[in-house]
DNA sequence: GAGATGAAAATTGTCAACAATAATGGATAA
DNA sequence: TTATCCATTATTGTTGACAATTTTCATCTC
């Protein structure tokens, strides 16, 4: 489980930060929500030193803004940056999966059919997209970013990169239908990693994460205009 | 020249920041040398706090390793961390190259003209490497990161990866003759992307990082047997 | 002499109070 | 009524002191 512990400063911190990135990714926190160092202080029961730091470090994973000597708030994502997100998203797992594939072992094959079996089951339980929310995705992102044995990418994906994607979907509800799809998707990439396919490998990943960008644009255009 | 002040809180801890980034990628600061907080405190004629802020954003740039209770270093990069480091380079400025071909403006040649020009004659001032050490390597890869329009990229490349080759650069003074051919290797670049042509922009940006990898990793192994 | 033990010293983590800055609201004038 | 100015209030930035942890090193034991 404990794959990255960084800490990067302190317990109480690490702490505060995790639990509010669980408050606002589950949309408790809303997009916007000012989060005050008293408030966040009194409620951890902690003083405002440890939320300082907290506060730094979810805005360094990109899903709390701060405006110095005014405060901080939940990230207002827009269109703009769900689009760089998602281009800066297609360049590192395409990379991964070249590296993955690379770097695949005899028991890559299994690994993937396990869990990919796994998520087949998810998605007949809830055909209506859980798959893609319930982190059944997610998994398989992560397991390729780990095969990919690059830690600089692996830290981005999982500190950077995902929050911020999941911020984006707390907002914009993004559940298409599209979760069988992806699974097939999913198999397609996991066969050319087992394969040492690096090409192949990185050019699905690139099309799959293209595949979820259009996917998620169309809902982008339903919800309202976009604020800057 | 001030693109992103980002200014992740406060405005001493930003200052103290660039302050000890600047001792450290200079090397007066070298690798594995301890930052304790009191003396840095005394250093900058400020209190702990912003220490404290200071170097947990240097850790999240990566050229400072933070072990909680225990304290700070200057980070030590293995072999492998610069592998790494080239993986991610790799993926994400072919990534910027094809960016920004894709959004290339009319008056985009006349702008790499120009920077590729002054550094043709900086090469020819200081014909044995300046060119990678002094800046204007860093120069136009900066030049095609704002230009990919991505500022997550952008931001990636600016405050964590040129931070971190900087520091491998500074411990292992990687001056290689190869300012000739780096020019040289722009200059497609730079027609590829004033062409609007992508794929081969990309392409041979990889390949230019891959050359500067392979140039690297020879040097590397001159040097000592790495630690961990 | 090598290794374990434990107290002392040094360093980091946390706290509560103070200073500086920004947000708020009411009074005044056009 | 609306806009502007200024005092008030609330919030963030910084500081110095205290608590907890780690590191050091002298001592003891084998």
């Amino acid at each position: 489980m404990s794959t990255i512990m960084d800490k990067s400063r302190g317990l109480a911190a690490e702490r505060l930060a995790d639990e509010l990135r669980e408050d606002i990714l589950a949309g408790r926190l809303p997009s916007g929500a000012r989060l005050g160092e008293v408030a966040l202080a009194e409620r951890f029961a902690v003083s405002r030193g440890p939320v300082r730091a907290a506060l730094n470090l979810l805005s360094e994973a990109g899903i709390v803004t701060i405006v110095p000597n005014s405060g901080a708030r939940v990230r207002e994502m827009g269109r703009a940056d769900a689009r760089a997100l998602y281009e800066i998203r297609a360049a590192l797992e395409a990379e991964a999966a070249m590296l993955a594939a690379s770097r695949a072992a005899p028991e890559t094959a299994a690994r993937f059919g396990d869990l990919l079996d796994q998520h087949a089951g998810e998605i007949a339980a809830h055909p209506e997209g859980a798959y893609l929310q319930g982190g059944g995705d997610r998994d398989f992102h992560m397991v390729v970013a780990r095969m990919a044995g690059n830690p600089l990418i692996l830290r981005y994906l999982a500190r950077e990169l995902y929050p911020q994607l999941s911020l984006l979907r707390v907002k914009h509800r993004n559940v298409v239908g599209r979760g069988a799809e992806a699974l097939n998707e999913h198999k397609r990439i996991a066969t050319a990693i087992a394969d040492g396919d690096a090409e192949v490998a990185g050019l699905l990943m690139r099309r799959h994460i293209r595949n979820s960008w259009t996917a998620l644009e169309a809902q982008l255009s339903e919800t309202a205009g976009e604020t800057e």
